[in-house]
DNA sequence: TGGATATTAGACAACGTTGTCAAACGCTGA
DNA sequence: TCAGCGTTTGACAACGTTGTCTAATATCCA
């Protein structure tokens, strides 16, 4: 292995000036600099991220955090992350939770000593539903450590949220089906754990309102973003004798839920039930009919809110905000005039 | 921050006995490893990484590298790996690499620094396609990183690979449909950079094969393990006119998009048409119908990854392994009597 | 009992980097 | 010409741990 020691030696300098080149210092000559450069080339160096971190005590590493499930949300914000990271030299450490934690204190805190114990990361990416946790969120402000959050949130403090707004695509969303004329239209709410779910439940009233439609309360139903909950919420609605034609599930794997319950009772999709999502996933474009949504830049929001942390770290910036992406409605085969 | 020289201080023993007590090594007497232990509790000391890192030359790190499209899969390895991981106080780090990577071999050495920019990991888990790119694995050896593999490979070193046999989940599947009475039976292929894709296709041929049923060249058709390339691939099997009556596609995505292809046309599923699929991914039991399909274990293939890594870390073994797991017939509703 | 060996504990150096401080140098203005 | 200042460089310590070596003590066998 190369260190500093044998680059210095072989550009004839301290080991402090090769230093203050990788780091781009000012007060370095620019003969300097082209000696020191062409010494590491010609040796191959690459600095000791160990050594770096031990020393200037910053990890150069962001950790998110995800529950296992919604594996293709998770999976688009990673993979914001990751590129962002590795574009600046940065690791990105991931712990998939199982979808309990975060509700038992006790367990809560033996995974950030945990995480703690592989290296306290300059920030953390908290995902939905671990974004509106007051508990997750307390302890690790407690740990004094950055925090990004993707999604909507309700807690105020002095930290990022990366999100679009729910409630205007769910405006959107609503305003779609009723510009296609209808007006019998079934809602499947979100678990409500995350805030996102009344904002979109929020939308969808206030979309109706300014159509002039009231509010049926039989055509509400409490769903849990996943594909079962959608499944039989779509049962329940469809199984009323006035059933709405159309449903605006609070994401697509609720939709895809929608989409197989309708199928099952025979309906033929979009003419008989329109259908809309949340979220464009991966499955939104793998239903028959594809399914027309409202897509989040999933990928994007990963990438903001790793570039947040890392500017942090860099500057000890303390310039916090509330960043909203743009949404956009995608329209696919599953809407239908009426 | 609390050092271990505090907690030395703390219990009134030297530096060197609470390292001995932190690593569990041997020669030190019950009453001072009770006296070190309070000391910790204590104190509440948790040792430095950057430090142990420095010093002892280990990363306590995995990487994984995947590409970044299919999510299903890549995330249930992930979430294996992630928990096995952090139970032994290891951290996992993650590349999603954009699908071309690997195939240019300056770009994927430059990824490689970048690497071992963020920190030489103990261990990389490659997963499908690059499980079974030469180059990547050159580049890793080369580099005197140990990999794990998940998923067929034909590459012989003296590295591990974690998988399923492919040959045999699909001999399993193609039987089901044989023994629904099915002789027309479709085939779609996987992309052929990964081994997977021809062992499922021998997997096929002998299961015909072991049933006197010979092979109709027709309905054997070019995938690319995509929901895009299956609804394509079906789209050309039923369009002759002698149709297959069933198709067994070589991964879950493409077979859900046979199930879109034949939906459009207006078949009935599964009466006029079953459909068998690899993988059991998440899209599977969200497709109507439900997908018959061979069950990896995905989850368990990282976890053993990841465990085959460290464990090797740990000790500086070099028994490398060929770690076969088990798979198992999954049966929906979209495959029936013909 | 004595010598050899095994066990236990501590002092100290080392890992490869960055921060601190001081020295050397060149420039300016009186 | 010289004091005063800013720029540029280097020597050295420090980060918190683990490896090496040595010393002290306990144990064993002849």
């Amino acid at each position: 292995m190369v260190t500093m020691t044998e680059v210095a030696k072989h550009a004839k300098v301290s080991v402090k000036t090769v230093s203050r080149v990788l780091n781009s210092e000012p007060h370095v000559q620019e003969g300097m600099k082209d000696r020191v450069q062409k010494a590491i080339n010609a040796l191959g160096y690459v600095p000791s991220v160990s050594a770096r971190r031990l020393r200037s005590n910053r990890s150069y590493n962001i950790h998110l955090v995800a529950e296992a499930s919604r594996s293709n949300y998770v999976s688009s914000v990673q993979f914001g992350a990751s590129c962002l990271c590795q574009s600046v030299g940065y690791a990105l450490t991931i712990s998939l939770v199982p979808d309990e934690v975060g509700r038992k204190r006790a367990d809560f805190e033996q995974w950030v000593k945990g995480m703690s114990l592989t290296g306290k990361p300059d920030g953390v990416i908290l995902l939905p539903p671990l974004t509106n946790s007051a508990l997750i969120n307390e302890v690790l402000s407690d740990a004094g450590i950055a925090v990004a959050r993707v999604g909507s949130a309700n807690i105020s403090d002095s930290n990022w949220t990366v999100r679009v707004s729910d409630r205007d695509g769910a405006f959107v969303a609503t305003k779609h089906l009723l510009e296609l004329g209808h007006t019998k239209i079934g809602f499947i709410k979100g678990k409500d754990d995350q805030i996102a779910s009344f904002k979109r439940y929020d939308g969808y009233l206030s979309a109706l309102n300014s159509h002039g439609v009231s509010l049926q309360p039989d055509f509400v139903t409490d769903g849990s973003f996943t594909f079962e909950s959608g499944l039989a919420c779509a049962e329940t609605l469809l199984s009323t004798s006035d059933r709405p034609t159309a449903i605006f599930a609070s994401n697509d794997d609720m939709a895809a839920g929608v989409i197989v319950a309708a199928l099952r009772r025979g309906l033929l999709l979009p003419k008989e039930l329109s259908v809309v999502g949340f979220d464009d996933s991966e499955i939104a474009s793998k239903t028959w009919p594809a399914l027309t949504t409202i897509r989040q830049p999933i990928h994007e929001l990963g990438e903001v809110a790793a570039r947040s942390l890392i500017d942090n770290a860099a500057t000890n910036g303390i310039q916090r905000e509330d960043i909203v992406l743009d949404f956009e409605l995608v329209v696919r085969n599953s809407t239908a005039m009426h």
